[in-house]
DNA sequence: AGGTATTCACATGAAACTATTCTCTGAGTTAGG
DNA sequence: TAACTCAGAGAATAGTTTCATGTGAATACCTGT
């Protein structure tokens, strides 16, 4: 415990040191830099595409595809900023509609991505309650009210047609013929490359007219990217040598993600401040992506449904006492003494073989079917979580599930 | 010794069932004309 | 009378169970030497 005079001293101190982010929004991976590094071709095609909108002229449906964290979304909405604030100047009538699709609020259905378009069309609509073509009616009528563009960008488009298919592509790929004044333009950007081969062909020749490949970046322009923004996040000599390099480093062997950079560069730098050191190390890279590593493997366990906590649960409790491996036997019988004694009876092994499977699959744990000759034949299993956080993730999950 | 057949302990598949969520219709309600 | 609201019917969906079939290799069982 800190005395009184302790603690006012620690407050002291802590005024008296110089911070070490001056902004830190400018890494989080929502900013929006005035300057987007290493993806001039992909902003100039994209800005060739879209361009005869200032002449009125539909420009072609675009198809944008590449992992996280590439810039797509960034190259598309400063894009779209230039091109709003140029046909601004010109008085000239180009909107543009931006979905996220992966956003739970809007990701479910065709009903709830329609609302959305038409509700940022001005629509005032409810939330449940009136039928699809009735809410496509209002969106159709919405942007037909003067000539003008309407530019559609669907974001993360992949997620809602595995799950809600691709009618509303279709929908509105010939939205065009039924609007009198306005003319619409779809962009998609997916994560999924092989996304358009499952669409149905003619959304996918009509979506597909154009499309930009973003590629990863490699560890020289993660670099850069890191520099830049660093340069306006920290204070001046906050970042010791080598700690953007390893940085960039670390993000380039996971597919040249800089959303992950930034991340592991705001976590270090949130470390060295709490350490209260002036400038943050290449060690404190390392600790960050520790800790990284740790809050996702929380995220994930803590959102995952409730059989499936048991489950991991039984196989938490198990590891210690049986060495290294154990296998689906046992942790269904583990998992059967626990569901009797919270008085609920549990699922088939079916099922819990199968929800073995999928938290092999999320990479909690480590599964794999071997052969026991003439003793059968089952999944081997080893945790992937690193062994300080096994009791923290135990206890947490025996809190929540009252076990 | 070498070869074949068994056998274990689940894995993996398919179909059916169930509870929940969504969409949509029509009855009832409200408000304005 | 048109517009709106809401309950409930029907369709879609996710999660699960039931039934059925598949699997790889250690072991048991032959077979002829």
């Amino acid at each position: 415990m800190v005395g009184q005079s302790g603690l006012s001293d620690f407050f002291e101190q802590f005024l008296q040191r110089e911070p070490i982010f001056v902004n830190k929004k400018v890494l989080q991976s929502n900013y929006m830099p005035d300057a987007i590094l290493h993806r001039k071709k992909q902003l100039e095609f994209l800005a060739n595409i879209l361009a005869p909108a200032l002449r009125s002229e539909k420009p072609a449906n675009i198809f944008i595809y590449g992992k996280t964290g590439t810039g797509k979304t960034l190259v598309a909405q400063h894009t779209l900023d230039m091109l709003a604030r140029a046909a601004e100047s010109r008085n000239l009538k180009i909107k543009s509609i931006y979905v996220n699709c992966k956003l739970k609020k809007v990701s479910d259905t065709e009903y709830r991505i329609v609302t959305e378009l038409a509700r940022s069309m001005g629509q005032d609509l409810p939330a449940t309650g009136l039928p699809t073509d009735e809410v496509w009616n209002k969106f159709l009528a919405a942007i037909d009210v003067e000539p003008q563009i309407v530019i559609v960008v669907l974001d993360e488009i992949d997620r809602f047609v595995s799950k809600v298919g691709d009618e509303i592509l279709y929908n509105l790929t010939r939205i065009n013929s039924e609007l009198k004044k306005a003319q619409v333009s779809l962009v998609g950007i997916s994560n999924d490359v092989r996304f358009i081969e499952n669409v149905d062909a003619r959304v996918r020749s009509s979506l597909g007219e154009e499309d930009i490949v973003f590629t990863p970046y490699n560890a020289l322009e993660l670099k850069e990217i890191l520099e830049k923004r660093a340069s306006s996040a920290f204070r001046a000599n906050a970042i010791g040598s080598g700690v953007l390099e390893k940085c960039a480093a670390y993000a380039a062997k996971e597919h040249g993600d800089a959303r992950r950079a930034l991340d592991l560069l705001r976590a270090a730098g949130e470390i060295a401040e709490r350490e209260g050191v002036q400038h943050i190390l290449p060690e404190h890279i390392d600790r960050a992506e520790d800790r990284i590593e740790r809050d996702r493997v929380l995220e994930i366990t803590v959102a995952q449904p409730k059989q499936s906590q048991i489950v991991l649960y039984s196989i938490l409790e198990l590891m210690p006492n049986s060495g290294k491996k154990i296998e689906t036997g046992e942790i269904y019988e583990r998992y059967l003494q626990l569901c009797r004694q919270t008085g609920s009876s549990g699922l088939t092994q079916r099922r819990v073989s199968d929800l073995i499977g999928e938290l092999d699959m999320i990479g909690l744990i480590n599964a794999k079917v071997i052969s026991k000759g003439r003793y059968g034949r089952t999944r081997q299993i080893y945790l992937t979580i690193p062994d300080d956080m096994v009791q923290k993730i135990r206890d947490k999950l025996k809190a929540d599930l009252e076990v």
